[in-house]
DNA sequence: AATTATTTTGCAACTGTGTTGCTTTTTTAT
DNA sequence: ATAAAAAAGCAACACAGTTGCAAAATAATT
């Protein structure tokens, strides 16, 4: 993927924003930015750290938050408890996620990854079990730690 | 699986001990009989209140991380980032846990369950990456909730 | 462009979870 | 029975996350 330019950043932080019919403000600005300028997932400690500006703890908690509720990002659990923030692919809207890919946690650099072309398996299960949702987590190093 | 007596449970629990070196106290026996009589995973304020006897928190804190490093239990990470604890499989030991199964978490109880029969699956990463432990959550509804 | 209505922010206070240091008590080894 | 080792309990603390509310910023309306 080609490197965006500041601008065109610009342009698509605007657009997520009057999409989801969401006040422009600068924290939001200041959020989606990082995400979109940041390889990986992110801990709510990196977002509030990474965001330049010192917003108040609760609006971070806020704004992510609504940025979740709105699909534009989502979650991914850790096996350390710590939840991390990934940007979501366009195609999640308000009310429905859909992303099937799994996630990857590198032991070395501790950074976590969607992994969006890798599409979780499908388990089976016992008799009586029916499936919704399902996180499939790997640990391991990833190519940038090898 | 058939059930247990309360004779056979206590038996169990005495080996346990021993056979991990750890001295035999009230906090340990209590709640290692808890992860016996209780089918599914107990987050920790589960086991502080069915602990009978209230124990301190601290001590339930460390007795479980106790069991955590001796391999007699293990941790389930959930999406609600609330950690579970389950038993291990007896193969599991100081320094080594093997619970290659997946975790199934139900929509409708809330409980968490070990699939012990159901195993990971392989991923298949892409160049570059490599796998080592995989973590598989499933949500859905479990066999006495349908 | 000014005013009103709506949304968001920041602050203070609070809850819950997990940790650490230290002393007392209990368990184990001698 | 006694000494050594381990665990329990307590107080204090650190940190993550939440809630209510007043002030500030944004969006909608005239």
């Amino acid at each position: 993927m080609p490197k965006q330019s500041a601008n065109e950043i610009a342009v698509r932080i605007e657009s997520l924003l009057k999409r989801n019919r969401l006040s422009v403000t600068d924290s939001r600005r200041k959020i989606l930015q990082l995400f979109l300028e940041h390889t990986g997932a992110m801990a709510h400690g990196d977002i509030e750290k990474g965001a330049g500006e010192k917003f108040d703890r609760v609006t971070v908690y806020r704004t992510l938050q609504t940025f979740v509720d709105k699909g534009i990002i989502h979650i991914i659990p850790t096996a350390d408890n710590s939840i991390r923030y990934a940007l979501c692919k366009d195609d999640c809207g308000e009310g429905h996620h859909h992303d099937h890919h799994i996630h990857f946690v590198c032991n070395h650099c501790n950074k976590t990854y969607c992994l969006d072309d890798v599409v979780t398996p499908d388990i089976k299960l016992p008799r009586g079990y029916s499936a919704g949702h399902v996180e499939v987590v790997v640990e391991g190093i990833c190519k940038n730690c090898q």
